[in-house]
DNA sequence: TTTTAGCACTCATTTCTTTCGAGTGCCAAA
DNA sequence: TTTGGCACTCGAAAGAAATGAGTGCTAAAA
């Protein structure tokens, strides 16, 4: 995409401005409000040929002109620049993320408010992904005759757990034992291996009678299982209701519709992450503009998400989701500030 | 309020129609689907009366007649009969909630996604109220230096767990010991009576140093605090935007925002359980209409909720937030049946 | 070749009227 | 007490007209 200096000029203009007043912006506007130095005919010109190259588009014949998602695309890849945050800002965006934390999911939660309130848009956070990951406790304790608590300890200092039955008659030393006896034997193993053949042979003697051990351990792997599945926190998802982007009715049902499937939006999210990894691009943030969402009802968002750290090999996702008539810079600012809060606090935490 | 049987019938009909078609009902609509013996006139007399007694009002001049919030009361309380589910509508609800369940949480979460498919409205459960409930087990896992998991086992099967920091020197065997010590002396005590003074007292001898013990033992108390806090799941707001009721976008944010506020919501759900244990009413169900609703935003709507138990003494509540116009037969009978179909699954899960 | 002034034209939006009809209240007769 | 009849009300729908921001194009100026 060459374009010449003023062109750039003039798409830049169209996307703030249009970006702040929700009014698709005419010559006359533009010449008004950007100081330009040439005339409106000139600029008349010059959107037309951007509307050829699909950059801009006309919501009609007689309105000004919109940038189109590919406009916008030009516009977040090469012509925006992202300021840092004011030294105020930052204060107060790291006093809320780290306020009152005890583990890294307060941190995730702090992190999602604070972004969906800040920018007014949905705010979400994933749970790391353990794929990287390896097991380094196990423990099964015993709650009562028939229930069991599974504990388990990844690498960079995940921790879940799960509530399990178990057959009514094993004693808390039985379960005990076999809790020991898997955790020797799987401590250390990376969880994409831990399969339930690799769990039922972890057990090599034991005085239990094969059916009930297998229970227990089928228990034990569904709670392992269950640890490396992503959650995902929406937040804000009302707001988007406030935005005039959304004020059609059925527009703002299909979306908070699609949001509501958790599964949907981890599963586009998780498909930016891999996107981002396999193309080498290494920038904090990652954006998909309007269309380019394959997700029902989110033709007129955007999503920018980043990457926040567990240790070395785990990493999740926070980000936002808008409408694409948004201040990019604004939000990208906040969230780059946001991730590495979060990178700063996560870390902290594992000290 | 001692109506007639016409005007009961009248009344009766009103809401049953106004219900289902979202129109203001005329006396000529009122002959003609639902078959009165009487002429329209004699009815417009008995609506105007209805409305003297404040059952009814006029959206405006011309047009027919919609239920009050006392209206509804009325209708709910004495005019509507509910009927028992069918028996395959009660073999789906029973299989949905039973379905994969493993722990309360699971119940729960099938229960409201269940009520809010089935009604097309907003459903809300409530982990249980732990007052009456007293401490079993308490365990402090050592997870690596510096941090530990603290399992609170409370009576009715309850599990809650928290990770917290702790002083990074303690080993394995201090925490251990502190660990037994607490459980020895605390278990069997009622939540309410476990405080901070009654925790620290409960360790009396021990070699490590005052200060490091006071800190787990500080962690240990917002552990078993924050156990006894309630959680609500919502499941479905963004059904709420299909219904007519809130097709202007001011209203919808409104509630959206309102239910947003998690807080808010449990804390209504509380009075209204709190109400009927003091009123002595017996209902399996609960009900407050409109106005009765002293949220912002959730003036047209209706709470119905029930309770459910675990165990003899703990209790919560799970329920539906609709519009006031609603089938309140049918979205009751459906409580009611999930209300019984919950119990028996928690039943079940302990024994 | 590029820029600009000027002008006719387009079309969404707003505002004002008009029409339509469902529904009412009330009166007088049954 | 009930009913038929009738004048009246008022929101909703449909149409008509005015408004005005913005365009594309042409022809002259730079």
């Amino acid at each position: 995409m060459a374009l010449d200096n003023r062109k750039k000029q003039v798409l830049q203009a169209i996307v703030d401005d249009y970006v702040t007043t929700n009014e698709p912006v005419g010559s006359k506007t533009l010449i008004e409000k950007h100081n330009f130095t040439v005339s409106s005919a000139t600029l008349r010109n010059e959107m037309a040929e951007l509307e050829k190259l699909g950059l801009l588009e006309k919501p009609h014949t007689s309105a000004g002109r919109i940038p189109s998602d590919k406009g916008y695309r030009e516009y977040v890849d090469s012509l925006m620049h992202v300021d840092d945050l004011s030294e105020r800002e930052r204060e107060d965006i790291a006093s809320r993320i780290n306020d009152s934390v005890s583990e890294v999911k307060d941190l995730l939660r702090n992190a999602t408010t604070t972004l969906s309130e800040n920018t007014g848009f949905v705010s979400l956070a994933m749970t790391p992904r353990l794929h990287g990951s390896y097991l380094t406790q196990l423990k099964i304790l015993m709650i009562e005759p028939g229930k069991a608590l599974v504990v388990v300890v990844l690498s960079a200092g995940v921790v879940k757990d799960k509530l399990v039955r178990i057959p009514n008659f094993l004693t808390q030393d039985q379960i005990a034992q076999i809790s020991n006896e898997v955790e020797r034997s799987l401590s250390g193993k990376p969880l994409d291996e831990i399969t339930l053949i690799t769990l039922a042979s972890s057990v090599k003697e034991s005085k239990i009678p094969d059916p009930l051990l297998n229970q227990v351990l089928y228990e034990a792997y569904t709670a392992i299982k269950q640890a490396d599945k992503l959650d995902v926190y929406l937040e804000g998802e009302h707001r988007m209701l406030s935005l005039p982007d959304f004020s059609e009715l059925g527009r703002a049902r299909d979306l908070l519709g699609t949001l509501s499937h958790d599964g949907m939006v981890a599963g586009y999210v998780n498909e930016i992450e891999a996107d981002a990894v396999a193309s080498g691009r290494r920038d904090s943030y990652m954006i998909r503009i309007g269309q380019e969402i394959s997700l029902e009802g989110l033709e007129d968002c955007s999503f920018i998400t980043t990457t926040y750290k567990m240790g070395d090999t785990v990493s999740g996702n926070i980000g936002i989701i808008g409408p694409k008539r948004m201040e990019y810079s604004k939000v990208i600012s906040q969230i780059n500030f946001v991730r590495k809060t979060l990178n700063d606090g996560i870390k902290k935490l594992s000290e």
